[in-house]
RNA sequence: GCACUCAUAGCUCAGCUGGAUAGAGCAUCGGUUUGCGGUACCGAAGGUCACAGGUUCGAAUCCUGUUGGGUGUACCA
């Protein structure tokens, strides 16, 4: 239900009819519950520029507030500031048109983008660590997102799979892998320092590290077969990650740096074409304005740069993928090289004017001292590791074990720990940095996935106890409490645009924190399934409790978590 | 040096592109129960929104400066 938009629309028309010429109408939240549940502030602004009294005008707009419907009362409050209610009535017959609903009321995008998302892009020498949880996750919530309002996401893993290094990772893999057993890859941190140590010792090792990144370069079958079964065996590493985070990103979604490769001569010309590109200590430059320092997208022995790559990729999804909106779901830190690179691609018309390009940053994982998170030794934290500890202590949080069988167990454990995990992230503003704390994440209390999930568990357990199909009736709102309630959960879609507008998963956490805090209250003090409670009150908290249970479940969903019915 | 970014309660964080008395959770103190899952709910206390100016009817929010942290600054990605 778009509220914010039916608000706009009335307040206009009042305008119109009390012949006030104004533009730019912002309705928003109350700030209080005795200033109603919406407020319109623009009054004061207006009175400014007719020069006359905020007040007066305020009147004289309520006046001509059509309050048929939706609305209860309007008010003029303080110096002008409109306050609105809006009527149980039409809440009651809102709330209760979704309850069956599997979108809990939320329509589609008028006019749909395609919308790329560039998120996670691990690097295939060595295996995922907690710098990548953020922009995998904040990306595939950015993804599910966007794909439930209408648009069309094409998810993208720009996967580092090219460069120097990995000369030495094959050449090693060759060396150590002569009977076609690739067991040693299940550690590529390991891996990655005994080649290292190898090419440290050996000469030898290291002239052929170097002559097979030539080879690779150049299509040499034998070292692009090491190369790939290298590559397959690093992606499988990572697809392990995705399917514990129950991230959806599949193998289809990989669009790695070798893919764009063939395309960075191009890349070159292009700029050359457009005159952008300056010879500057022998790099190929390009000099932009406000910028010290140019962007290099040729070095001087020939060999290309990130920026050319990102060109390169920017073009191939602006052109070929025809995307409307590209989202980069990258480090707060690069922040100034996506800058740089879409202005580039904008200059040289690699990308259409039109074309929407964000860099959606993100702050660093921190530990409680407020230093980046390591290990006990410095060294990166895993993020396989971290997933795992996650849910072998969210198995010892659960209480009455023995109540579960180990199956049950298992299954709750995960939902439960992996969702912690997730939920901690995706609830803070995503360009601060975070302090990471298990305590925190698994608690019961508080804005976590926990509370959220128990309050979903504990509606189930009063549904189970009804008969499904019994359960058939209006929604009454009676107080304030249930007005709130009902309120707060048609306020879903207005808080799903807001998110995705400014790709701020939090967002929609705070928004389902508000839901669930709500609810609570409401189960305190309006007994379902008591005694001596009239039927038609009975079903009509029960179609309440149900409808929270849709909106946590479909929130917790876009947020890529899942629910349980009993924890 | 230059650029970007941040500074809100003891701690962890919100504050919706300027609105009314700055909000939550944790921790602290106190209360609620013959309980539909009390891992809940209610209340108290806790603030010079880093500092100083400016714009405005109105500033945590916008502008300038200062201080203090973080980050980035041409051939890594």
């Amino acid at each position: 239900m778009k509220i914010k938009l039916k608000l706009t629309r009335i307040i206009e028309n009042a305008l119109k009819d009390a012949d006030i010429k104004a533009d730019d109408i912002v309705i928003s939240d109350a700030t209080k519950p005795e200033f109603g549940d919406y407020q319109f502030n623009g009054v004061m602004k207006l009175a400014k520029i007719l020069k006359q009294n905020p007040r007066q005008i305020a009147t004289r707009v309520i006046e001509h507030i059509d309050t048929t419907g939706i609305i209860k009362k309007v008010e003029v409050a303080g110096p002008g500031f409109i306050n609105i209610w809006l009527d149980n009535g039409w809440l009651s017959a809102q709330a209760t048109a979704i309850v069956n609903d599997d979108r809990v009321g939320v329509g589609y995008f008028s006019s749909n983008q395609k919308v790329v998302i560039d998120y996670s892009g691990p690097n295939m020498a060595k295996q995922m660590h907690v710098g990548h949880l953020r922009s995998t996750i904040i990306g595939d919530t950015l993804a599910n997102l966007l794909e439930f309002l209408g648009d069309e996401v094409i998810r993208q893993n720009h996967i580092g799979d090219w460069g120097t290094q990995f000369g030495m990772l094959i050449a090693y893999l060759e060396e150590r892998d002569t009977d076609g057993n690739t067991q040693e890859l299940k550690d590529l941190e390991q891996f990655y320092k005994d080649a290292k140590v190898r090419f440290d010792q050996s000469q030898e090792f290291a002239n052929k590290a170097r002559e097979y990144v030539v080879k690779i370069q150049s299509g040499d079958r034998h070292c692009l077969r090491l190369w790939q079964s290298f590559i397959d065996a690093s992606l499988g590493h990572c697809e392990e990650v995705y399917s514990k985070l129950g991230v959806k990103l599949t193998r289809d979604d990989v669009r790695a740096e070798s893919f764009y490769n063939p395309q960075l001569p191009k890349v070159i010309q292009t700029l050359e074409k457009q005159g952008l590109l300056t010879l500057s200590d022998g790099a190929k430059c390009v000099f932009l304005e406000d910028w010290d320092t140019p962007v290099i997208v040729q070095k001087g022995d020939g060999g290309y740069l990130y920026a050319t790559t990102d060109l390169a990729g920017l073009e191939f999804r602006a052109k070929e993928l025809k995307a409307n909106r590209i989202c980069y779901v990258v480090d707060a830190r690069q922040g100034q090289h996506f800058k740089q690179v879409f202005a580039i691609a904008k200059q040289a018309n690699m990308v259409n004017e039109s074309v929407k390009l964000e860099h959606i940053g993100f702050g660093t994982m921190m530990d409680k001292g407020g230093k980046p998170f390591k290990t006990r030794d410095g060294g990166v934290i895993k993020l396989i590791d971290l997933l795992d500890e996650a849910v072998v202590r969210a198995k010892a949080s659960i209480k009455e074990r023995d109540a579960y069988s180990q199956e049950e167990l298992d299954n709750i454990a995960n939902v439960v720990g992996i969702g912690a995990v997730k939920y901690a992230d995706l609830s803070i503003n995503r360009e601060s940095n975070y302090i990471f704390s298990w305590d925190k994440m698994l608690s019961f209390e508080g804005n976590t996935s926990l509370y959220m999930q128990y309050a979903y568990a504990r509606i189930q357990s009063i549904l189970r106890k009804y008969n499904q199909e019994e359960i058939k009736g209006d929604i009454i709102i009676s107080d304030e409490t249930e007005h709130r309630l009902a309120l707060m959960i048609l306020k879903f879609e207005d808080t799903l645009i807001k998110a995705s507008i400014d790709a701020t998963p939090h967002t929609i956490t705070s928004y389902l924190y508000d839901v669930v805090t709500l609810f609570m209250k409401f189960y305190e003090s309006n007994p379902i399934l008591k005694g001596g409670i009239e039927e038609e009150i009975k079903i009509s908290r029960l179609q309440l409790a149900k409808l929270t249970a849709s909106v946590i479940k479909k929130s917790l969903d876009i947020l890529g978590i899942r629910v349980v019915d009993k924890i």
